[in-house]
RNA sequence: GGGCGUAUAGCUCAGCGGGAGAGCACUUCGUUGACAUCGAAGGGGUCACUGGUUCAAUCCCAGUUACGCCCACCA
């Protein structure tokens, strides 16, 4: 017997043990069903569940929970990144509360407590991942930093480096001056702030008292200037290219050039040309053939080649200092408020610093080409549509990809340098040694490796196949050929740049085959404010928490019912709370099931059912499977959730339990019998079709049904019907008789008589006569189908009473005492009046002879049945109207 | 500066070229056997604004306004 409650956390515990032992997740290679893939996007070893990750795999459960129940070889391959920067900096901080520096540890010394730490901590949130339901293939869980994927990695590097692919250059890059690394262009984060536009005089040398004006929001970087430009067709300044200008504080000279960067209309028309820290600049100096001089270490503070009273300054104060020495030397013209967009390093949040170094690049711009390619010709295809826009256009004007990082954790470069600087790039080593041997015609070269390790999203680029076991160039492997490509990729669109592209670039070049054939972009989950929710930003809900006051099931099921197309989600618990009723609904109803003996019977044929209702509603349940599927098929988990909400609530529960009521309470063994297999047969499919959405309820529900004796509800299939099932819903008589009821609710709520009985059985209301003929006749649609006729008695009836006709027998209704006749009364003529305009307006549209020539005949169809609706609608409340004028 | 998205009930959001929807909230009524985490009935909307296409526009097109996001090296 099921509790009259039940109890979420008890069974998710239970359920999610038992699927996992049972190997329910797990893919098998050796099965001749076809394979479905998914690659989970592996989340961040330092995080913690948070409502995006609720809703991305959620989306990815229920896609792999509904294809493994259709029988494919499900694999959702499942996974962690090593998160270079994020993880260090945790790690840091923890040794920074003991007062222990990373250095002090030495690097291989601290390599050991991320590992310990990652040990200790770092399967949290795959514990996280547990508690949402997540079905994915655990056994096979990787990790970006595992040996397998580390070598991948290592033979990527060799491979794209001999292929002049990966090349070392020194340019300005995004220079992070609190962690000390370099970061990627998109790990940059423009950030609009107030500030201010400091106008100096800079002297003409050799033309006492002239001066040009340049303009900077950043004055510290004048120490490093080694020019100024103009428009070389800007009129005033003709006569000056090619002059020298005297930089005041540093008394360097410094030419001013003629670039058509400098742009006459904007402020003097002449800008101050820092090449060693302004992207523009750098460009203009290369140009012009300009000096560079860096004038910052790598902590952003002023070096040895500022003025001595500089040096070890830092930034900003060192701003000011020069500010005032220009005010003090009559050379600061004026000073304006100016928005600007300030570069910010997004894991630190300091301004980042353009800065000249040697770094490791990525030829992006080879690479991109067949990614681009494959998109353009539809292998890969996004979804929705519009992203493989953002993709273009970014993939189109790609830039080279820094990947070395000045850190410790991650992948370190595998790049050995001679002692003369010669680079050897190999997969060890010992590798390195051997092509050192080779070029400098001796063994026992000593060589140095490169401490730089490669930016986190190098080795997430080959995730999708290095997780299938593939190490190098050439690999052949049985697995990687039966699951790769993946089948979709489902992901938020705040990293197509940083993973998705990355993906497909690599998998490209290396596999000669795109990774995905469909990448799903989801919308980000925000919090109240429509912020995106971060760790940094400290605004994030826990999903854990909702679990544990609404269920997994509720959670997830709203998650899936939220993720339309094309908006972002700000989640409100009245939703959840919504549907954490409707499992309770569910459970309810299967306790009626119960309680009313229905109970499985697997030999059971939908087919064979006699009577209308129960046609009806296995009519209902294939067309309510054909539509979820499809809205599955196309992504619209929204559509799905939907359509089996409706189903279970509406059809099943309102209307189909209510009318197996007087079957079941009838004498006709018969009927009884095919009524009980029906519910229960309903009740079946309906735990299949909603298991991929509410996993833990639809399980439970299956055991105590016996379900179970065919193994578990996980790894049961999806129900499959055919064109007999739905024709045999007879829905036309159905709906009619449904909507005859409730025509008859509405009139007596008009009459301000709602039922006292539940909904379809307003018949038997007050009257155990009607119930008792009810009872006699199992064919309660055929005793419907002929109450043709609501008829109001005149004479002898009570007040406010109606009658009833059914076949030859007439019955009274009681419909109470009216309360407020004076109000009933304005009410219902109110409505007369809305029923009169909305007459009128159709009357209108049926006059219009263009309407009537022109438009479908479908249409001029429907406008005369809706007419023909209204007037029996006016008819009726004329009707009630009449009756309250007698009293 | 470029690109994208969004504007629908009090709130959170679906939807759509032919009768304005859901959940929550609100009003009224109803609990002696599935379910008060419930049932029945109901109130509430110029579908942001303007113009266009169409027999027909909340929906398609153009423009306007407001908000949000992404990209971008403008002193």
């Amino acid at each position: 017997m099921l509790d009259k409650t039940f109890n979420p956390a008890e069974i998710e515990a239970k359920h999610y043990t038992q699927w996992e032992q049972s190997g329910a997740f797990s893919a098998d290679p050796g099965s001749d069903s076809l394979p479905y893939t998914i690659m989970m996007p592996p989340p961040n070893v330092t995080g913690n569940l948070h409502m995006g990750h609720a809703l991305t795999f959620t989306l990815q459960d229920l896609l792999i929970r509904f294809k493994r129940m259709k029988g494919f070889d499900a694999l959702w391959q499942p996974g962690t990144d090593h998160a270079g920067i994020a993880t260090q900096m945790v790690v840091e901080r923890q040794l920074a509360e003991k007062g222990i520096s990373r250095h002090d540890l030495g690097r291989e010394k601290f390599l050991d407590a991320v590992w310990d730490w990652k040990a200790e901590s770092g399967g949290n949130i795959v514990k996280q991942l547990r508690h949402l339901g997540a079905s994915a293939d655990w056994p096979r869980e990787r990790f970006t930093m595992d040996e397998g994927l580390s070598e991948a990695v290592r033979s990527v590097f060799v491979r794209l480096y001999k292929d002049g692919l990966i090349y070392k250059d020194k340019r300005l890059v995004n220079w992070d001056p609190k962690l000390l690394t370099a970061i990627s262009d998109l790990e940059v984060q423009q950030k609009e702030l107030n500030g201010k536009l400091w106008h100096f005089r800079y002297p003409i040398d050799g033309e006492e008292g002239r001066y040009i004006v340049v303009a900077t929001t950043r004055p510290e970087t004048m120490l490093g200037d080694t020019g100024v430009a103009v428009h070389p067709e800007d009129e005033r300044y003709q006569d000056l290219i090619g002059k020298n200008v005297k930089l005041p504080i540093v008394g360097r000279l410094i030419p001013i050039v003629g670039d058509e960067y400098a742009d006459p209309e904007t402020g003097s028309g002449a800008v101050k040309i820092t090449p060693a820290h302004d992207f523009n600049d750098f460009e203009v100096g290369r140009r012009a053939g300009l000096e560079m001089i860096n004038v910052f270490d790598k902590f952003a503070h002023i070096n040895e080649n500022g003025p001595a009273e500089y040096q070890g300054m830092e930034r900003f104060d060192a701003r000011k200092r020069i500010v005032a020495e220009f005010e003090a030397l009559g050379l600061l013209e004026k000073i304006e408020d100016h928005v600007h967009m300030v570069p910010h390093g997004d894991r630190s949040g300091v301004p980042i610093e353009p800065w000249l170094t040697d770094q490791w690049y990525v030829d992006a711009e080879t690479l991109a080409k067949p990614a681009l390619e494959a998109v353009e010709t539809g292998k890969t295809e996004f979804v929705p549509k519009q992203w493989e826009n953002t993709y273009y256009d970014w993939m189109r004007n790609i830039q080279p990809w820094c990947v070395s990082r000045q850190l410790w954790w991650g992948h370190q470069i595998p790049a050995w340098y001679g002692p003369d600087g010669e680079i050897f790039v190999e997969e060890s080593e010992e590798a390195a040694q051997k092509a050192a041997a080779a070029h400098y015609g001796r063994d026992g070269v000593e060589l140095n490796r490169d401490p730089d390790v490669l930016d986190t999203w190098f080795s997430s680029a080959l995730w999708p196949f290095s997780t299938l076991g593939w190490r190098g160039p050439g690999d052949e492997i049985p697995e990687l050929d039966r699951y790769y490509p993946g089948d979709v990729l489902v992901t938020g669109f705040d990293i197509i740049f940083f993973w998705v592209a990355r993906m497909m670039m690599m998998s490209l070049y290396f596999m000669k085959e795109i990774p995905f054939k469909t990448v799903y972009i989801h919308a980000l989950v925000r919090d109240e404010n429509g912020q995106k929710m971060s760790k940094s930003k400290g605004n994030v809900i826990d999903p854990l928490e909702i679990i544990e006051e609404y269920s997994c099931d509720a959670l997830r099921f709203t998650l899936a019912a939220m993720a339309a197309q094309g908006r972002d989600i700000k989640l409100a618990t009245s939703r959840v709370e919504g549907y954490r009723n409707f499992g309770t609904k569910l459970w309810n109803a299967a306790r009626y099931c119960e309680m009313n003996g229905a109970e499985f019977d697997r030999a059971f044929d939908p087919l064979s059912c006699n009577l209308k209702v129960n046609k009806w509603i296995v009519g209902k349940v294939a067309k309510a499977t054909q539509e979820i599927e499809t809205a599955l098929e196309g992504y619209r988990f929204n559509d799905a959730a939907n359509a089996v909400y409706r189903f279970v609530w509406n059809d099943f529960c309102d209307w189909y339990l209510e009318f197996s009521k007087p079957i079941l309470g009838s004498e006709d063994a018969g009927a009884i019998e095919e009524t009980r297999k029906t519910i229960a047969w309903v009740l079946m499919q309906i735990l299949h079709l909603l298991h991929p959405f509410m996993p833990y309820i639809t399980e439970e529900l299956w055991e105590n049904f016996g379900g179970k004796d065919a193994g578990l509800l996980i790894s049961s299939g999806w129900p499959t019907f055919t064109d007999a099932h739905i024709d045999a819903q007879a829905d036309a008589d159905m709906d009619w008789v449904i909507r005859l009821i409730s025509d008859v609710r509405a009139v007596r709520a008009e009459m301000n008589t709602p039922p006292s009985v539940k909904a379809p059985l307003y018949l038997s209301d007050g009257n155990d006569e009607i119930r008792r003929r009810m009872s006699e006749n199992t064919d309660l649609i055929s005793r419907l189908a002929r109450l043709s006729s609501l008829e109001e008695l005149s004479g002898e009836m009570p007040k406010g009473a109606i009658q009833v006709v059914v076949e030859e027998t007439t019955f009274v209704m009681p419909l109470g005492d009216l309360i407020d006749v004076g109000q009933e009364k304005a009410r219902l003529n109110k409505e007369m009046e809305k029923t009169l305009v909305e007459i009128e307006k159709i009357n209108k549209k049926l006059a219009n002879e263009s309407f009537v020539s022109k438009a479908p005949e479908h249409v001029v169809k429907e406008q005369h049945d809706r007419k023909a609706d209204f007037e029996g609608t006016k008819a009726k409340l004329e009707e009630a109207l009449a009756r309250l004028a007698d009293l």
